[in-house]
DNA sequence: ACCTGAACACCGTTCAAGT
DNA sequence: ACCTGAACACCGTTCAAGT
């Protein structure tokens, strides 16, 4: 019974994030991971249950830097400069890292671990359209502007966008007219009330 | 040499068609699909170089069906109403056929022949547009609307909309937000010329 | 307590053999 | 000309056997 212990969860996550940064969550085999840390396939079950248990622990790291990156860009100064600010960040952390970036809608978590780190990584975006919307139309605004990055971004990564012209014009196009129509609710609320 | 052919490439389009509109592209194996046309896997090669050409081909028809429900959508009265209804008719599709329309986006086509049809079903879109804007805005325009339906669609059909509140007032938000937007560019530029 | 090889039920795909 | 079983190299996962 000596049981000399090869590895770790900590060192499986680790090359589990290295594998589908580099390659994409398709080549995060039990095998490969294996491999990586030293250890035949088999005994990774030891650790986790199941490759699942395995990106969720990948994506839980994801959603944890990239909340964090989306702090450091609202900066309190402007509602629209930090929108702005917000929105690049997102994108230029998608174009940083695709293939975890595509983990956060691709991958459906086991457990409901990743909940919580959702509603984290949305707080800021909450937070700032709360300066100019009254709270019932922070979520409408919150949804339709994630819903325009996140698709626009999926397009882009995908190659979708194939009939020339540029697309940091069409994303600058999409940003500022997202914006100007929340300026446009924002004030007639104020009007209204 | 009797050469009995079993089955035929419509066929094996049709199945994989309502395999992947009933349980998704992950269920479309050619064991399973062998199974409902009434062959042996490897007898599908014989008409189709791999599982992703039968994607292909069912893409194609996917797109066919799409572009011609865009059209209908298309009624050239009002512009502000064709945009609605255009987006409105996508996502009614993406509704009624979810696994059909993650096709869109999920399966990169083997052979050039998609291209075409992908740009059939985004032409009722431009020439709506073009009743609006200059040639130079409308890429930007038609891009950024379907980046947000792709998007939201995506996140709805993906359960990733999960703070409650109304899934449908979202969606009118964010197309009567980008409407708006539309209708101020398009002013901007006339006053311009 | 941890690691292993062997095995199971699945994939997509190839190919020689049948008619 | 088309269909077949057998095989190959892969999956994720289970489990009895080793230390």
């Amino acid at each position: 019974m000596p049981a000399v212990a090869k590895t770790s969860d900590e060192e499986i996550l680790a090359a589990a994030r290295r594998i589908v940064d580099k390659h994409g969550a398709d080549a995060l085999s039990m095998q490969a991971l294996g491999d990586e840390v030293g250890v035949r396939a088999p005994s990774l079950y030891k650790r986790f249950p199941h490759r699942d248990a395995i990106l969720d622990g990948v994506l839980a790291g994801v959603l944890v830097e990239l909340t964090s990156a989306l702090r450091r860009a609202q900066r309190g100064r402007s509602t629209e400069r930090d929108l702005v600010r917000l929105a690049g960040t997102y994108r230029a952390f998608a174009h940083r890292r695709p293939h975890l970036y595509a983990l956060l809608f691709a991958h459906r978590p086991t457990g409901p671990a990743i909940t919580a780190a959702r509603e984290a990584a949305v707080a800021p975006l909450f937070s700032t359209l709360r300066t100019w919307l009254p709270d019932a139309q922070v979520l409408d605004a919150a949804r339709s502007l994630v819903a325009f990055l996140h698709g626009f971004i999926t397009m882009e990564l995908d190659g979708a966008f194939r009939l020339g012209g540029s697309v940091d014009r069409a994303y600058r196009f999409g940003v500022r007219a997202w914006i100007s129509a929340i300026r446009t609710a924002a004030k007639r609320d104020t009007i209204e009330r």
